[in-house]
DNA sequence: AACTCGGGGCA
DNA sequence: TGCCCAGAGTT
């Protein structure tokens, strides 16, 4: 509480005590880094002034603002909770943590947060900062990992943080975790609690929080299929319960490997009710690798150029949609897509 | 309890 | 390449 007021940075949320603002900053933080989510919190905020703009905002724009996250459901349920907020709640946010913890999107540390920076309500944050710092100075050796360890930092928490300032004090140990005790190298040297911390004082800050390794990530081989006609470039809505769920893409074929001998393009496109122009499909357009944290994507860009536009049958049969650059641009994207769209000068 | 959901920055 | 980030929802 004595650092907190001397290192904290100066952040646009941090000025506010609106819930809506607050929440909205806290689902944008999610598993997101401050720099990474801090235009998006100033473009959200100037899209949708309140929470009722928020609520009357297409799904497809709010995607589209989202654009480039990632996690896309925390949009949708951001919407989703937006609206349910107007409609059952006269506007106004839930004033407590476990009225909170009932909307979509909001689970206990976003609860936890919003109640104590909004209402100044006395429930401990539990974040991956907390984690950390409570884990290093109290010397507890716990997997972080595993979900029932919750239980047990929730406990600390709750029994450290301030009484008369829960939400300073929340913010602070967040800050103090993002800043001074950071994952790697963490600055021991200038650290006020270094008396007092147990890894520090045992020299097991590098051993500290104990975590077990998630699974390694599948690659994944994605053959996308762009069909073009003159300015028309054809997307489809993804629907499934997969990665990129409403987010637009080619047609996409997946295959076991890299290779596409068994699938054929021209055959796939006729399929789709598409006459080809050329039959220079030999060589992908473009490969582009695309990390996500539990998957890799290989995704190879065919492109065929049509003789005819696709008939409306087939437009209706296939799930595929015209549009023009304009057009594409308004629409939410996977990142590899918008740069596969970049790449080929097409946006 | 295990799995799935993005994208970017950094060592 | 592996790890982490103001986590949550589904199975």
């Amino acid at each position: 509480m004595d650092w907190y007021p001397r290192h904290r940075r100066d952040l646009p949320w941090r000025h506010t005590h609106d819930p809506y603002a607050i929440w909205l900053s806290e689902i944008i933080l999610q598993q997101t880094r401050v720099q990474q989510g801090l235009p998006y919190y100033e473009k959200f905020l100037a899209a949708y002034p309140t929470v009722q703009d928020l609520a009357a905002a297409p799904e497809q724009e709010v995607l589209r603002l989202w654009q480039g996250l990632g996690y896309y459901s925390r949009a949708r349920n951001l919407r989703h909770t937006a609206q349910q907020v107007v409609n059952e709640y006269g506007g106004q946010f839930p004033g407590s943590y476990a009225e909170l913890l009932k909307l979509r999107g909001i689970g206990p540390y976003t609860a936890a947060a919003i109640a104590s920076f909004a209402y100044n309500e006395r429930v401990g944050v539990l974040d991956g900062n907390v984690y950390r710092v409570l884990s290093r100075v109290f010397g507890i050796t716990t997997d972080i990992a595993a979900p029932s360890t919750r239980k047990e930092f929730q406990q600390l928490a709750d029994q450290l943080i301030s009484v008369e300032e829960p939400g300073e004090y929340n913010q602070a140990i967040m800050e103090f975790g993002a800043i001074q005790c950071t994952p790697v190298n963490p600055d021991c040297l200038f650290c006020p609690v270094r008396e007092q911390c147990f890894a520090f004082q045992h020299g097991m800050v590098r051993q500290l929080p104990v975590k077990t390794k998630a699974k390694a990530s599948r690659t994944r081989y994605f053959q996308y299929l762009v069909l073009r006609h003159g300015e028309t470039v054809y997307l489809r809505k993804r629907t499934g319960k997969d990665i990129w769920h409403s987010l637009y893409d080619f047609h996409l074929t997946e295959t076991p490997t890299a290779d596409l001998p068994a699938v054929n393009l021209l055959g796939e496109a006729e399929r789709l009710g598409g006459r080809v122009a050329t039959n220079r499909v030999a060589e992908p357009a473009a490969m582009m690798k695309h990390a996500l944290s539990h998957q890799k994507v290989e995704a190879r860009f065919h492109e065929l150029w049509l003789e005819a536009p696709l008939s409306a049958s087939a437009l209706k049969e296939s799930g595929l949609e015209p549009f023009t650059a304009t057009q594409i641009e308004e629409l939410p994207k996977p990142v590899i897509i918008t740069n596969y769209l970049s790449k080929q000068g097409i946006l």
